[in-house]
DNA sequence: CAATCAGGTCACTAGGTCAT
DNA sequence: ATGACCTAGTGACCTGATTG
């Protein structure tokens, strides 16, 4: 039994937007936990606005887990329908997917080059395996709605920071907790959800969606 | 900054599983998170809560016959709405209702595949009859609360093998609720994972993942 | 009444298809 | 490879029936 409940959270912002003064309605935590937020930038106009926590366009839904646009379900149903993949970074600045798939990445694109000197048109399937070694790039793409093609290694990577899993699947009519949560705004910039946790409130189950992105202790 | 780390957690074993050894490995916590392992932690009121004989999920009472979940009641519903289904897995593996339904095996498709060589693009209905009697896989799916829409075969069979029947309804008030509980059969392999946290590790990133199902508070 | 369940409703999602 | 669109399965919640 825990006399005092406090559950602390930060939202971390990236860029230069600011976060709201009521997060507790934000993440819709319970009414009954006490919180202690520390925030106090995000612009009134977005409150309402909930975004994907892969790319940050408008979100459709939770799907495997996290709350994200439909097009970032399809890439993620797309890359782990055969297992989870392991993309690489070709020299050209291809990503290739073991089996079939390639993409262009420009951002690792631009910082591998150099290194290969080869160009697009007279890659092939051998040369990306020979130099599979050097080929790591930067692998630190910032994902938006309008890059996000770009570089399937990091919108991949975004997935799987962000929560997504086939592990989690909530299937079905979501619970009325849910649905708080569901209406909860989540700013384009705000990816990373920091929530400190000391105690709980005796006897609540908190699920995992409470949760957005992770859980960071200071 | 804390200086003493606990995550406590416990894993609530029903039947003759015995979780007890590796639970660390089981959940997967990073191995440089300190953990302790409790049965005590939890509420005595819960120690004892009956858990559907499906799919290990808390139970929410007797749905014909059988001491089962709601999701899993509503199942039974619809997979016996018009009549007993014949549920087939496919070997490419599909599992196929009858009529219309059809939704992916992972464990029986993994299983199944060698036998027909089919592949998913090629097959049509008519082959999947045709293969009636090759195709039945292992159809032995373990069923927990995340893994049961996997395989609506094994589910099915759970629900037959628990003793779920159109025959077995009881209406009205029971007769002595608790009693029939107690007597139920629960020797299941079920993986409910109950996690309590206390404090965590500076600087560490819980991904969600790592709770399985959910978090629970005392 | 009070407790409990069968069954319906419908807000949801997984996954497939297909034009691009 | 992408993403709009579609279908079918899921499960939270509700209602009415049943029985001690």
């Amino acid at each position: 039994m825990y006399s005092d409940i406090l559950v602390h959270r930060t939202l971390k912002c990236v860029g230069s937007c600011g976060l709201s003064s009521s997060l507790d309605d934000e993440v819709g935590f319970p009414a009954d936990i006490k919180l202690e937020s520390t925030n106090d930038c995000m612009p009134d106009e977005d409150k309402d606005f909930k975004v994907c926590v892969v790319c940050g366009e408008k979100a459709s839904g939770f799907y495997f887990g996290a709350l994200v646009c439909l097009p970032c379900k399809s890439f993620y149903i797309r890359c782990t329908k055969d297992g989870e993949p392991t993309l690489l970074v070709s020299v050209t600045g291809i990503v290739i997917s073991p089996n079939k798939g390639r993409i262009r990445c420009q951002y690792c694109r631009l910082s591998t080059l150099p290194h290969g000197g080869m160009c697009r048109r007279n890659f092939s399937e051998e040369d990306l395996w020979k130099t599979r070694d050097i080929i790591v790039g930067e692998k630190s793409c910032q994902i938006n709605p309008r890059n996000r093609n770009n570089c399937r290694y990091c919108r991949y990577q975004k997935c799987i920071s962000a929560g997504m899993s086939r592990e989690a699947i909530k299937m079905g009519r979501p619970k009325s907790q849910m649905e708080i949560l569901h209406n909860s705004p989540l700013h384009i910039h705000h990816h990373f959800v920091i929530v400190v946790v000391r105690s709980c409130l005796p006897g609540i189950t908190y699920l995992r969606p409470y949760f957005t992105t992770a859980i960071t202790c200071q």
